[in-house]
DNA sequence: ATGACGATTTACT
DNA sequence: GTAAATCGTCATA
């Protein structure tokens, strides 16, 4: 496939062959790598990915995508891997997830959690509010989905963006190993509705990082 | 056209 | 622990 004009070529960020498996096998695999942002004005965010939900597809009732659902808002599922499907919900929240499995196959890996490490004033400024009432923590900027857009800047603008070659969003590859034994398995938050899917183990985060999404 | 519902976050009791 | 905030999306009519 031909790069667009605004895409670009970075060395280091994972390419399309390291989102090419199931969402469960990645889910683990992106803990420890780095979620970088250019944001419109040119800053640079980065974060160290701790927490991870993997949607399994078409039988996982939890997913957007269960049961072959296939509808404006969650065709970027359906994309290459690599791509980013982030969407709108709440009525206030973003989030976002990496696109993963085979072309076509509409399964996923949700970013749940990061620990900033670059850009950590514009984060700051991008998470006030005027109803915050006591002053946020850097253990709360982007401890959770819904918080780690809202850090990063990430919106349906970046719906359908590919990991591999935008110059907006990339991930990468870890600086540090990540044990299995510093990985925690366990059930998927706020899905209760999807019956038994709700309970199985397919959150991911790392051990002791005061950085995830429940403390 | 309408109504119910979120892969959430925050404050309050 | 409970509840409010807030609106795009999707199924139903």
């Amino acid at each position: 496939m031909k790069p667009a004009a605004s895409d670009i070529v970075t060395p280091g960020r994972l390419m399309e062959a390291d989102y090419a498996m199931g969402s469960e096998e990645l889910a683990p695999r992106l803990l420890g790598c780095t979620l970088v942002r250019i944001t419109k004005s040119g800053a640079r965010l980065a974060g160290r990915i701790v927490e991870t939900e993997a949607y399994i597809g078409v039988k996982d009732k939890a997913a957007h995508s269960f049961g072959g659902r296939r509808t404006d808002r969650n065709e970027s599922m359906y994309g290459p891997p690599g791509a980013c499907y982030v969407y709108f919900t709440y009525g206030m929240h973003h989030c976002v997830n990496v696109v993963c499995g085979a072309v076509g196959e509409p399964v996923a890996v949700l970013l749940r959690a990061v620990e900033p490490i670059e850009g950590l004033d514009i984060m700051l400024r991008n998470r006030a509010s005027e109803r915050r009432q006591s002053p946020i923590r850097v253990s709360d900027l982007c401890s959770g989905p819904g918080k780690l857009c809202q850090a990063f800047e990430i919106d349906r603008a970046l719906n359908g963006a590919n990991l591999c070659r935008d110059e907006r969003i990339y991930i990468e590859p870890r600086r540090e190993p990540v044990s299995n034994a510093e990985v925690v398995r366990s059930p998927r938050i706020g899905v209760a509705y999807a019956g038994e899917w709700a309970s199985r183990p397919l959150r991911f985060h790392v051990a002791n990082s005061p950085h995830v999404s429940r403390k």
